[in-house]
DNA sequence: ACAGCCCTGACAATTTTTTGACACATCCTT
DNA sequence: AAGGATGTGTCAAAAAATTGTCAGGGCTGT
């Protein structure tokens, strides 16, 4: 679950966003002065800063700027009240990326929360593409060819898969997958993993019952050696 | 370690760029003035150019254009004031890669910044017409013909489909099309989206049923191939 | 008022995800 | 080394989620 920290002094908004954001199913923190506002955000991991322009003790300006300079790089969304201001704020000198001028709508704000997240999780250069024996796959595209056969995966393979392509040679245990790759809030049994496994060696493996790159770690997990 | 030349004027922007482009390991090159960027640009090798549109000395749209006549192939980022003016900017008549409209978050330009010198080949990334089978579409018209024919499209659906051609074998959220066609102040269901995907089909597709082009990527979004 | 777009809601069709049952393998005791 | 206990492989079918499709209502510009 991603967790957004909020900066803002005013009560009723600071609340309102509140509300609005853990309907969402995302995990709030909050500060209302902007000292302490900056320390969480050095401190915490969150994946998102909602700053306000203007506050007590630091202004949102700030600690925008110190925040870039201490080398956080968490996408920030700015409130400000007048349309102006906000120009300056995006630009480089500040390094926020994106604001909301208020009053602003709610499904506007939570858009654009959602778009911010979104390039986040696009930006690090994970692997994108990768190769198992004769069988390439690109995750981006959510293409997997054999030759110039397609091989049809579903989205959760392709997650799975991936999950595992990015930690080639460590074992990962049931509980690791359902949590990052499932989710929290998902709880199927653990059986349902090893029908992913299974059909997913059917995919990538020669003979799927003698896997020689998705192995299982009895007891443990599985394991993806290339 | 690639380099990227800078020619801006404004110097809040210009040492905001190097700060962050040398932060992201990159080596910057800088003009103020145009005809001296201009000059740079020709004599130096970099990898990718960032150019203001307006510029003292020679302005951004002729230093793009009489670059790409003197053959220099190296990707260009513009940076503008106005979407509109962006507009004119990609396309052939100047030879510009990708823009950035002022004010833009670090993020994304950097992300651009990536994006360019990852692509080998330099596609100008606006397309302006295109053929799918015996279709063609000049989207700047807003015309679209199988033959002779005139095949009758909604402004909307013209945007849905550009964006889709011009992000070919990407898969497409229903989330970014939300986003980035229709925009942040409306929210339409994601069944808005499904029925445009529909009537697309019904004036692309010679089997609306079985779509060869605009294929549906379950759990995903949508997939424009050609 | 009319035509054309844009959006919504309902329901059907399709695909994916999960479950449950059972065979098999491995581990750990005795 | 035998035997139970537990963990895994496998399949098919049920359950859930996603997408396709259509008809209709609201809105806008003419």
């Amino acid at each position: 679950m991603k967790t957004i920290l909020i900066i803002e002094d005013d009560p009723a908004i600071q609340q309102g966003l509140t509300e609005v954001l853990t309907e969402e199913h995302f995990k709030v923190l909050s500060a209302t002065d902007g000292e302490i506002g900056y320390q969480m955000a050095r401190r915490e991991c969150v994946s998102l800063i909602i700053l306000d322009l203007m506050l007590p003790g630091k202004n949102g300006r700030d600690i925008c700027r110190d925040l870039r300079r201490d080398g956080v790089k968490t996408p920030i969304l700015m409130l400000t009240s007048k349309k102006q201001e906000a120009d300056k704020v995006l630009g480089l000198e500040l390094g926020a990326d994106d604001y909301v001028t208020k009053p602003f709508g709610v499904k506007e704000l939570v858009a654009r929360v959602r778009a911010l997240l979104r390039r986040e999780t696009l930006l690090p250069s994970a692997i994108v593409e990768t190769r198992i024996d004769n069988l390439s796959i690109d995750f981006e595209k959510q293409e997997a060819r054999r030759g110039k056969r397609s091989v049809s995966m579903s989205a959760r393979e392709f997650q799975l898969l991936r999950y595992f392509v990015e930690r080639e040679g460590n074992v990962i245990t049931r509980a690791m997958l359902l949590d990052d790759v499932w989710g929290y809030d998902v709880t199927p049994t653990t059986r349902t993993v090893d029908n992913y496994i299974l059909s997913l060696r059917k995919k990538i493996e020669h003979n799927p019952a003698k896997p020689s790159h998705l192995l299982t770690v009895h007891t443990a997990g599985y394991k993806f050696v290339k």
